[in-house]
RNA sequence: GCCGACGUAGCUCAACGGCAGAGCGUCUGAUUUGUAAUCAGAUGGUUGGAGGUUCAACUCCUCUCGUCGGCUCCA
């Protein structure tokens, strides 16, 4: 929302004031003025017009998160008067500020941080801009060594100063007009952040926050939070029993349990099946090669600190692998290829291992050994643009299947460090980016995100909480056929080089089931289902009725389980209910006497009785499109 | 890897220098049950591991392994 506002008629009149004579004190925080968002304290501009800024705008919230940052930072020097100030920006969601404390901050700390941030607030203190010259600012920071760091790197001469009460701190600005404008906010966490991001720097004492205009938003914030809390893959993953990770098998790596292995061999069977269908031929390679390997395709140069360390094997080194590329090369090189073969397109289930410092493995989404929807496409030239925009085709009908409709596409273009011609750098990201334009599909470009090799387009989908989650990559690499001299015979009779695309649809299996289980909350839909019906009797002298309603379900290639404990049927209708079964069929002897079931939906929603029959047509009508 | 927090029964969690517990699960028995939990009994632990302090350690200290939240990186 932005008010308009006429221009300044009386020099020397600050925003603030005409902000009050046009009755917009209580909402406006701070002024648009021509292409800059400025504060309040500011005097209006002659001649340009003024636009309001208030906290709901995306440059107000901001301004909101940030000033928060700043009351925080004035509680903590307060509390903590040798804590060292460093930065405090605003983030998504909130803002945080890094300090360098000798003790850690506890939780009860935050709480007294916290406390007194709402005593700062109450009291409704100016935020006071101040302007100084670098070397007066320098002696305005006695003893702290970052802020004198941050002065340094400052190319301007003259550097912003805001004061809030005693506390002064470096700051570009823009912020509110005083702290009372603050809305609702709450510390979150400590968390050890290194100084500008560098591991070869001091680690600092991190606090988040999350800060909102209203408490109603913050509220919703923290209902997201709970809600991403309960849908979470590694507590969904233990109770219903789809995997684990345990300490004796060590970390980063997943035992798939029975349920969890039939998610995975539905996903499995539906893509190789997809695949057949789209060109693609079904490969294998093995888990090690010899570090040769790795050196000719460069990942000995490039990829080293992500690779395990060698195995000796009769005095020889191999390796794990990490990745699958150079095992499809050597495939496509075991004979002499044809223009006509062209496009050759091979495709793996390839499981690799990588390393992962383990400050950073995470369930499912980060983990040590991971299976890839792995494949490499081997082509002349002129193919690539037709290849790329059916394989955005493919991809996308992939993701849809599995209920995944929303994304965020990005083009990666040509990294600074990069192998190969800059011609065939060009012609790749033309390609690239041809195919996306023709497909009329939006995309960011990632200036220089490319891999070594090549440009990339990767695709994030986002889940049912709209977050994203980078499963899909399609990369074109002139390198490897390069060092592997991978090349086939033209209609000239001469040797040319290949080109090959890397692709993955759904990344890893283990992250994109982790993304599953998080987007449907544990309840698949019915073709993914671990279990897909329920076969509940009422009493003991239904088992053997069950017993055949299950037998005949299971022939029908559909997965179904029967409870014949010995309890009542609200224990077995619940029971089924929390493990997110789609489908439970209640048996009792009004059923048995007619062959029929009653099917009970997952969300509690009763059918009438039907025949084993008609119950499987519904199932067969549900499970053609996949995703539900 | 680095910073911090945390590891107690299969699961979720109590006990926080003085006898290691509850609910669920599992097992046995009774009950024969109609759409989100039938009752009773039993079972279950080198308190992640190693060392130390103490008359006494789940509790305090050191090391180690792991998990979680971040930093960095990525599928």
């Amino acid at each position: 929302m932005i008010f308009p506002a006429g221009a300044g008629d009386e020099d020397g009149m600050t925003l603030l004031e005409m902000a009050k004579r046009d009755g917009k004190a209580k909402v406006a925080i701070a002024a648009r003025v021509g292409g800059a968002v400025v504060d309040l304290a500011r005097n209006v501009p002659e001649g340009a017009p003024v636009q309001w800024v208030v906290p709901t705008d995306p440059d107000g919230v901001e301004i909101v998160r940030h000033s928060t940052a700043h009351v925080m930072a004035a509680a903590v020097k307060e509390l903590f008067p040798n804590a060292l100030i460093t930065i405090g920006p605003a983030i998504e969601n909130g803002f945080y500020y890094d300090f360098d404390v000798e003790e850690p901050f506890t939780p009860e700390d935050l709480v007294r941080i916290e406390d007194r941030m709402r005593e700062i607030v109450s009291a409704d203190i100016p935020f006071v801009r101040e302007e100084a010259t670098k070397e007066q600012a320098r002696a305005m920071f006695p003893g702290e060594p970052y802020k004198e760091e941050l002065l340094a790197d400052i190319p301007d001469e003259t550097v912003s100063l805001y004061r809030l009460g005693n506390f002064l701190d470096l700051c570009r600005g823009p912020h509110l007009p005083s702290s009372g404008r603050a809305g609702a906010f709450k510390l979150m966490s400590t968390a050890g952040a290194y100084w500008r991001g560098d591991s070869k720097n001091r680690m600092l004492t991190r606090i988040y926050g999350v800060a909102f205009p209203t408490r109603k938003e913050l509220d919703e914030h923290l209902r997201i939070l709970e809600e991403i809390k309960k849908r979470d893959h590694r507590k969904i993953g233990k109770e219903l029993d789809l995997f684990s990770v345990t300490d004796e098998i060590g970390p980063g790596l997943i035992l798939w349990h029975p349920k969890g292995a039939t998610v995975r061999r539905v996903m499995e069977d539906f893509w190789r099946e997809e695949h057949a269908k789209a060109g693609y031929e079904h490969v294998f390679s093995p888990h090690i090669a010899r570090l040769d390997l790795w050196r000719v395709s460069g990942h000995v140069d490039y990829y080293r600190q992500s690779m395990f360390s060698p195995i000796d094997i009769e005095g020889q080194e191999y390796q794990l692998k990490p990745m699958n590329c150079p095992f499809h090369i050597q495939i496509y090189k075991s004979r002499m290829r044809s223009y006509r073969d062209l496009p050759v397109r091979y495709a793996e289930l390839g499981t690799v291992y990588r390393y992962e410092p383990s400050g950073t493995l995470h369930g499912l989404l980060r983990v040590r050994g991971f299976t890839q929807d792995d494949a490499h496409l081997f082509l002349r030239p002129d193919q690539l643009d037709d290849e790329i925009f059916s394989l955005l085709d493919f991809t996308l009908f992939v993701l849809r299947a599995f209920g995944f409709d929303r994304y965020d596409i990005y083009l990666s273009t040509r990294p600074e460090k990069y192998a190969g011609a800059l011609a065939h750098w060009e012609l790749a990201e033309a390609a690239l980016r041809k195919a996306l334009e023709r497909k009329g599909l939006p995309f960011e470009v990632d200036p220089g995100e490319g891999v070594f090799y090549g440009p990339k387009i990767d695709i994030k989908i986002k889940d049912m909480l709209g977050r994203s989650w980078q499963c899909s990559t399609i990369q074109v690499d002139f390198n490897n056929p390069e060092r592997f001299d991978a090349s086939y015979i033209g209609e000239d009779g001469a040797a040319h080089r290949a080109i090959m695309i890397h692709r993955a649809l759904m990344g890893s299996l283990e992250r994109f089931f982790g993304v599953l289980v998080e987007h449907y909350a544990g309840a698949f839909p019915l073709w993914l289902a671990p279990v897909q019906a329920d076969v509940l009797p009422v009493t003991e002298r239904q088992n053997d009725f069950a017993r055949e309603v299950v037998a005949r379900l299971k022939a029908a290639g559909f997965r179904a389980e029967g409870d014949y404990r010995n309890e009542k049927l609200g224990y077995k209708v619940r029971e089924s209910q929390l493990s997110k079964v789609p489908y439970a069929l209640v048996v009792g002897e009004r059923e048995a006497a007619q062959q029929r079931v009653t099917p009970r939906r997952r969300g509690g929603e009763q059918l009438p009785p039907m025949g084993v029959e008609a119950f499987l047509d519904m199932l067969r009508g549900e499970t053609v499109n996949r995703a539900k």
